[in-house]
DNA sequence: GTGAAAGCGCTAACAA
DNA sequence: TTGTTAGCGCTTTCAC
């Protein structure tokens, strides 16, 4: 601390503004009087206080993400491509943790996560239901993942239920009938639209396609989305004697737990059952067997996002209608699903992509 | 934006100097101006400014978190609990990614992670031999990790050499006999003191306490910690034809590629060879054999590192010696060792501890 | 216990 | 192309 514009700029013989046309790079500075002032800067080795820069200029070069926990695979992946993202466009990233909570999602909701130029916020409890809670953000936001839709804000999300139906269709393929899903939401009562009834529409659509048997007792209700709960559902499952082939995880925690569960009780996969994921996180690819899974185009997801979110910024208040963006997929066959022979390059093979 | 402290003033009829007292908890304020004025904050909807509070206090209320990549699981969990502690003491963190680059952890040592009030830093890249360029650092800061020993700054790490050796001796207890291990650092020609240095030491140590014989044949190195190099490492030592019945992994991310690389060569896991990982990071309970690991106390870590890092803050620039803070372990084992049976609870069973 | 004045470091708007 | 002026919103200092 201690060297500021001034400082820089007595040292070069100019005014602290051509500092700062200088540091922010605008055009109409002579070559001559630029390089003697970056001499200054080197020399002094002058950094600008982005407070002050902040205070002034309204814009603090942060943005902000909210995820649920980051100790979840998906989430990590996620704020990984989205710090990438946002080193690109010169923007720090200030990481949030609602933690599951109702209370501090909506709290994020109201204030932001402290001071920053804008939100991109992946909810876990806040859904469709919540959309009034949108209505009034005062601030540049983008919405991550499958809770909210048709809100008022900006959303970037991917297609849940072709891709849910492609990823049943291929259980299909490999000749499964009897196909568990695992992670339906455990709130049915009021039938709005939820993270995981898209997926468990997309999962009915795929069995009514090919004229396959629907069976109830197949859905297993799973929330959080954790590993042990996964495990949990399959246990239960097994233990009710239902009679199935495959399982359906509604995102690849959930089916880590699913292929251990299913590993306990002696079940081989993919001989007895298949499984498969949605997520496709990287360490599917490292199970024994490895996991077949959706993959949802993580870096577009994160790349679209963030340049959402700095159009919104760049915006102001002036009101432009709600977009809405949903990423390309891909379904990867591995070996939880025989589609692919164990071998050393095992990033699986891409099987097919949507837009629908 | 718009609200500011005057307008909250005037409404509360009290100088803006009030509000600030009101806004920060200061202690002399009446109770009765204190409500005036929170009931003024709330009807306007009053958010105080932290680029303005920033720039006059000098403080951002913004803590940096410097990791290689979000995506390796054990940084992720580090991250959730890093944000969970900052949270507690109301700071939010900047998390930035050096992507195992060196360039860009020099940077980040230098420039610190954007305007923060201190950083905290584990570097993948920068070793013990960069120590000077800790001395020059000008801002609060906290390294993590096993890179770099005996630095002028604050360091928050583990017991490697003796968790290492618990780790090992486990194997040894299990009656394994040829242990590899994968992992070592690929640069060995300096001799200098390298992240996995401090664990192969606690290896070898093991192995001579045991009269073990040492095989060089058996130490595999590999860079960066990532399922594939592991699994990689592994499939040399099949290749090679050597004969070994356990492998120590210098972390979890390897050992995920190690048990994947065995199950593809067709070994079983504990029966032809052990494994045992380091960081105890939440998919070791869910692979198939479940990962023994070493539970470096993450929690503890993250806590401690924020409160050291808080604490220089505090200090400012008054000097004072670097502290050393190595957290607690734990052997935690499972399936992978032979140390738990199959069920449904698995956590692992905790070993031993040390403060050695 | 509260208020008035000053200024943190920077950039927007304008002037030269 | 460069300089001058003003003030962003807050907290520090000191007076009352």
């Amino acid at each position: 601390m201690g060297v500021t514009m001034r400082d820089v700029a007595l040292v070069a013989r100019v005014s602290a503004k051509t500092v700062s046309n200088v540091v922010n790079d605008h055009p109409h500075v002579h070559p001559t009087t630029r390089a003697r002032v970056q001499q200054a800067i080197a020399e002094l080795g002058y950094r600008p206080n982005h407070s002050a820069r902040g205070l002034r200029s309204g814009r603090t070069g942060v943005i902000g993400l909210a995820v649920p926990e980051m100790r979840q695979a998906y989430f990590a992946e996620l704020a990984d491509a989205v710090i990438a993202a946002a080193a690109k466009r010169n923007l720090s990233v200030i990481v949030g943790q609602a933690g599951g909570d109702r209370e501090r999602e909506t709290a994020i909701l109201t204030n932001g996560l402290r001071q920053t130029d804008g939100l991109l916020f992946s909810p876990e409890r806040l859904g469709t239901e919540d959309r009034d809670l949108l209505s009034v953000v005062d601030f540049p936001l983008v919405m991550l993942g499958e809770r909210i839709f048709g809100g008022p804000t900006d959303h970037v999300t991917m297609h849940n239920v072709s891709a849910s139906r492609a990823a049943v269709e291929h259980l299909i393929a490999a000749g499964r009938r009897r196909i568990a899903v695992v992670g339906a939401h455990p709130d049915q009562r009021t039938g709005q639209l939820r993270p995981s009834d898209l997926r468990v529409q997309g999962y009915r659509d795929a069995l009514v396609a090919a004229d396959l048997p629907h069976d109830r007792g197949l859905e297993r209700a799973v929330a959080p989305w954790h590993p042990e709960n996964g495990a949990e559902a399959t246990r239960q499952l097994l233990d009710a004697g239902l009679d199935f082939d495959a399982i359906f995880a509604l995102n690849d925690s959930l089916a880590l737990g699913v292929l251990r569960a299913l590993g306990e009780a002696g079940r081989v996969v993919p001989d007895d059952v298949a499984v498969i994921g949605f997520d496709n996180i990287t360490n599917g690819q490292f199970t024994v067997p490895s996991l077949s899974s959706v993959d949802p185009g993580r870096d577009e997801i994160a790349e679209t996002a963030v340049g959402m979110l700095v159009e919104r910024i760049e915006w102001g208040s002036t009101w432009r209608p709600p977009r809405l963006h949903k990423a390309e997929f891909h379904i990867v066959a591995r070996e939880s699903t025989g589609g692919t022979p164990v071998g050393p390059a095992d990033t699986g093979a891409s099987l097919s992509a949507s837009t629908s």
